[in-house]
DNA sequence: GTTAGGG
DNA sequence: CCCTAAC
């Protein structure tokens, strides 16, 4: 099939620069098709610095073909990667020092079930809607089921992405830009106090997430009644990047340290679990709580979590509708996605399709810093209960982040970041437009960028009245990447017919008002 | 939720 | 890109 694309997930036993990668190709054309298929591809722990883990994720997806090597390359230049962080959290495994020897699998058996749950894909509008109308939408709300067969030349079977953003609503994950509004209180002293007692790297590869305590250990010393700690490793929470497999590993890392940067900028507050169990009261003592150099045996163990209504009293106030659930998510309750659910989309595409779904898929694919998830993990997520623990981020959002609270007006917005439309996002939008019209922004949007997801179909509609715009004025005054000129050419002709079929149109309905003018 | 337009 | 009236 089409376009192919490498996902790289350091995921929930991943660790922080080391973290197991998974990369997978995918091989649908449609990123939004749920029935893609994904197949991991291995990279190979020395390429790129990442070892593979256990696909457990993917359960239910038979392993599709593996690294097409004959895939197209993204028509568009646009290659930015992807990152979204799904929520999700993990542990930092500290053990005594005494268990060194065995420091291996003593994970919260829980951890060993976890699969991958990709974070739902968030940044609807709805949920600016529901915050408030300034709010960022992220991506228009598409109708479920069938596209619009206006053009009876797309059979590709959405699916219901109403139970989809249903679903994701209630998981309460957030794009990052709202994300930064529940800041407030910054990053918590806690990840500070861990930052600053030095977290290393470690270079463990774990080959399930059953051995996530691998690399991390914790000296706990009895003198003077004194607890030191010592964490080897901290795991961060899942994080999900996909970026075009022609990406280079110099990005590859760039894309990880930038997803870990944004991470554990804010958003977070450090869980602490002894045994397993999940220490509550903040006010016990390390020695009341069983913490001690006695207690040599038990495994302490800390989550990362997003922050909670219930965390402490915000610095601020007023952040309510960004705050996570209050029950925060138990990191170790995780259930692998409902194997199945998959629907297969006939992607026989039409010849000029094709130019709309390939800037369909990379779009999604690269250009989607600021989409802070991705289809591809929709599926996986939908049905899941996965604990949302931290609020889908991207790439654009690191740019915004750590902005805390600048007022008591907790509703400052961020303005989304300009991206300046590709030749290529040019050219599928006039090619939309040039079979739809100017008037059905929606379908224009399903047809050529339903993957794109930071372009919303107001954007397409602002795009096009650029678009004409600089079709009209001398090339001299046109300003940044120059469109052909054969585009802008089929710009004037596309909109001077659809114009023209507007106002037959018009007449059409309302004869007798024109002839009164 | 979409459109259409002004800002 | 944002904001919003209007539908």
């Amino acid at each position: 099939m089409g376009t192919l694309a490498s996902k790289v997930e350091v995921g929930p036993s991943g660790y922080m620069g080391y973290g197991n990668c998974k990369v997978e190709a995918e091989t649908n054309k449609f990123m939004k098709d749920e029935s893609h298929k994904t197949a991991k591809v291995q990279l190979g722990t020395r390429a790129d610095g990442c070892s593979f883990e256990d696909p457990l994720v993917w359960d239910g997806k038979p392993p599709a073909v593996s690294s097409d090597s004959s895939a197209k390359a993204p028509l568009c230049g646009d290659h930015s990667p992807h990152i979204s962080f799904p929520a999700s959290q993990d542990y930092v495994n500290v053990v005594s020092r005494d268990d060194d020897e065995n420091s291996s699998g003593c994970t919260h058996p829980n951890t060993t079930k976890r699969s991958f749950r990709p974070a739902p894909r968030i940044g609807d509008r709805r949920i600016r809607k529901i915050l408030a109308s300034k709010y960022w939408k992220v991506a228009p709300k598409l109708k479920d089921a069938t596209l619009s067969n206006t053009d009876g030349d797309l059979k590709t079977v959405y699916h219901n992405r109403n139970s989809y953003y249903r679903s994701i609503r209630s998981e309460r994950n957030y794009p990052i830009k709202k994300r930064r509004l529940f800041n407030c209180s910054s990053v918590p002293n806690y990840d500070r106090k861990i930052r600053s007692e030095g977290i290393c790297v470690s270079p463990e590869r774990l080959t399930g997430a059953s051995s996530s305590v691998a690399g991390s250990h914790t000296s706990f010393q009895s003198r003077d009644s004194h607890v030191k700690l010592r964490i080897k490793s901290f795991r961060v929470p899942e994080l999900f990047i996909e970026l075009p497999e022609t990406a280079t590993v110099g990005s590859l890392k760039r894309r990880v340290m930038e997803a870990v940067n944004a991470i554990l900028g804010g958003g977070l507050r450090v869980g602490v679990l002894l045994q397993g169990k999940k220490v509550k009261d903040d006010n016990k003592t390390l020695l009341q709580t069983g913490i001690s150099h006695d207690n040599q045996k038990d495994v302490l163990g800390f989550s990362l979590e997003p922050k909670t209504s219930q965390t402490p009293p915000p610095l601020c106030s007023g952040d309510s509708p960004f705050m996570l659930p209050s029950n925060a998510p138990q990191p170790l309750a995780r259930y692998p996605p409902a194997p199945g659910v998959v629907h297969q989309g006939t992607c026989d595409a039409v010849p000029e399709l094709q130019m709309a779904n390939a800037v369909n898929f990379i779009e999604s694919d690269h250009d989607s810093a600021p989409s802070p998830t991705d289809m591809s993990i929709d599926k996986s997520t939908k049905d899941s209960k996965a604990l949302v623990t931290v609020p889908a981020m991207s790439v654009e959002a690191l740019a915004v982040v750590p902005v805390h609270r600048k007022s008591k007006r907790s509703e400052i917005v961020q303005r989304r970041i300009r991206r300046p439309f590709s030749v290529a996002e040019v050219e599928a939008l006039v090619q939309a437009v040039e079979k739809l019209g100017t008037g059905r922004w929606r379908d224009v949007k399903l047809r050529a960028f339903d993957n794109a997801k930071h372009r919303t179909y107001v954007d397409l509609k602002d795009k096009w009245k650029t678009l004409v715009h600089t079709a009209r004025i001398s090339p001299q005054q046109r300003r940044g990447e120059p469109v052909p000129q054969e585009l802008l050419d089929r710009v004037l002709t596309a909109h001077a017919y659809w114009t023209q079929q507007q106002a037959k149109q018009q007449f059409k309905q309302q004869p007798e008002t024109c002839l009164l003018l």
